[in-house]
DNA sequence: AGAGGTGCTGCAAAATACGCAACGATTGGC
DNA sequence: GCCAATCGTTGCGTATTTTGCAGCACCTCT
């Protein structure tokens, strides 16, 4: 889009700090992308970057107007794809930020499904912890985020909320496996396997711990949720994941375990948007798809 | 703004039907006009316009794009008028639809109060009745509404919103003057000065003579308010209207008599803007000034 | 059938944007 | 303390884009 090209150019000059690396990162001259920002600047009526001697930084009314940008070209972007949903072929691109539980069962089943109604709809997913999953909303760079206890909630509007109790993941052999239950107590004399300190899991277990006045001390930590459920299938070591990252036909070496409610609270896994935005109309109807089978 | 021009001029075509005519009024060529709007639809990739014989109209891309064009550029204003605020100085415009009730004594204190503190920000104010001014809001024509029981109520959100009964209004040397309350059945007796049908005091109105198996035979029907006030003096006639529109120092010798409540319901002044916009810095302090006004 | 509309299109002129080279200023490292 | 490396900025000649003019083909209403 031609008109738009300055707010690429702002956007550019702002990515890369200096106009001469984003002059480059646009194939033209330092000299024209400057006299762009310049010429822009003058019909705002006022500066957008501040000038260091290192190179540009936008100024607060640079970030007002950056702001106004990307929603602009969210916006633009979503009348281009309702224009072309309007011809009858079902075409569009759903970007999705979503915790790494969603990842290997939920995700691509749910994805996959959609695809085989609209095979014109392609989709970008993204994984991104409780708190980016928010700002990745917010600079628009997903339409849709699906996270397991988000923090801080401010613009971000739910459109669909399913409760999710902690579950243990061990191996069949391990002595609790029987359980139709775990009390938390109970886990924590076994080696456990969690996930960093950024996660929703990790977090409603650590508040769980603190109430027993008990800390906890993982054998593992990770960043990795697929390494928290295999390196449970090992040794008498006991990790934890919510349902919808689990599936037990295709692990079925492993036992699932609910922990009690009255020890551990049970999350909130939360499908939501930036509060305000119009979705395009693919993101709204997988995001209505995604709640219909939450749902379930 | 150069970069906006592309939108004005598809603005332009649609307002004027034709391109020599929006060329006219842009005092371009209507082929320049041509051009640029054939390029802008090859970029958009859709047609915006479907051409008849007699000219240009939106097709059903075309009024997507319109009004993602009408929320861009007020968004755009916004922006400004934020930087501009930003740097100290005081400065907008504040755009309001309200009832008639409001112009006599209302609105004229409020903005020469809001003025006396912001003497940068400017007004302009539109008459529309209850239906016009929410579809003012959403073609961005008016920032806020100030309106007496509105209708639709989709899309328009309300800030503020206080009772206002009814009033009748009559001259002080008339047989109900004394009255501290009217029943409605005791008005019908006399000479009725009413507003035109769109208006929501008639609405009311007809919807408690309809309780009293009664028809409405006003001898003067208007649509303008102050013709009823200022018709209510003479003769035994009873006009009617709402207590922000009434001055009981600014008119002496009339008697204003609320109506009773177990007769004619109690309506409500609504003060709202279009759901989902983010008003100009002007529009929500002033938004603010009205809603603790009216709250007094 | 003609008059008055419409959108559209070559072609040349005007306006605009661009690339190149150079300037002044500041920073960081030796 | 100086030199190399950045940075943003500007003058100038050249490309590119946009515009205005005139004319074409089409349609409608009288």
């Amino acid at each position: 889009m031609r008109h738009l090209k300055i707010y690429e150019m702002i956007e550019a000059v702002h990515w890369a700090g200096s106009i001469r690396k984003a002059a480059e990162d646009m194939n033209i001259t330092a000299s024209a992308l400057n006299r762009r920002i310049q010429a822009f600047e003058k019909e705002f009526g006022a500066d957008v970057f501040e000038r260091l001697p290192r190179g540009m930084r936008l100024n607060t009314a640079g970030e007002l107007l950056l702001r106004h940008i990307r929603f602009q070209r969210q916006d633009f972007t979503r009348v281009q794809s309702q224009v072309i949903d309007l011809s009858g072929v079902r075409r569009g691109h759903v970007k999705i930020a979503c915790s790494q539980a969603l990842l290997p069962y939920f995700l691509p089943q749910q994805i996959s499904l959609y695809r085989s109604e609209f095979p014109g709809v392609t989709f970008s997913v993204k994984v991104r912890d409780r708190i980016q999953a928010e700002l990745d909303l917010s600079t628009f760079e997903s339409d849709l985020a699906l996270v397991f206890e988000p923090v801080h909630m401010v613009d971000f509007e739910v459109l669909h909320a399913v409760p999710q109790p902690i579950m243990a993941v061990m191996s069949q052999d391990h002595p609790l496996s029987t359980q139709p239950e775990l009390r938390l107590r109970d886990c924590l004399d076994y080696d456990l396997v969690l996930p960093d300190r950024q996660y929703g899991v990790r977090f409603l277990l650590e508040q769980a711990a603190k109430r027993l006045r008990r800390n906890l001390e993982p054998i593992l930590e990770t960043e990795s949720f697929e390494m928290v459920r295999h390196y449970a299938a090992y040794g008498k070591s006991i990790g934890f994941q919510i349902p919808v990252g689990l599936n037990k036909v295709a692990r079925p070496e492993l036992a699932y375990i609910p922990l009690a409610e009255r020890d551990v609270a049970v999350g909130e896994l939360l499908l939501g948007h930036l509060r305000g935005r119009t979705l395009p109309v693919a993101a709204l109807k997988f995001a209505s798809q995604i709640a219909t089978a939450l749902h379930n």
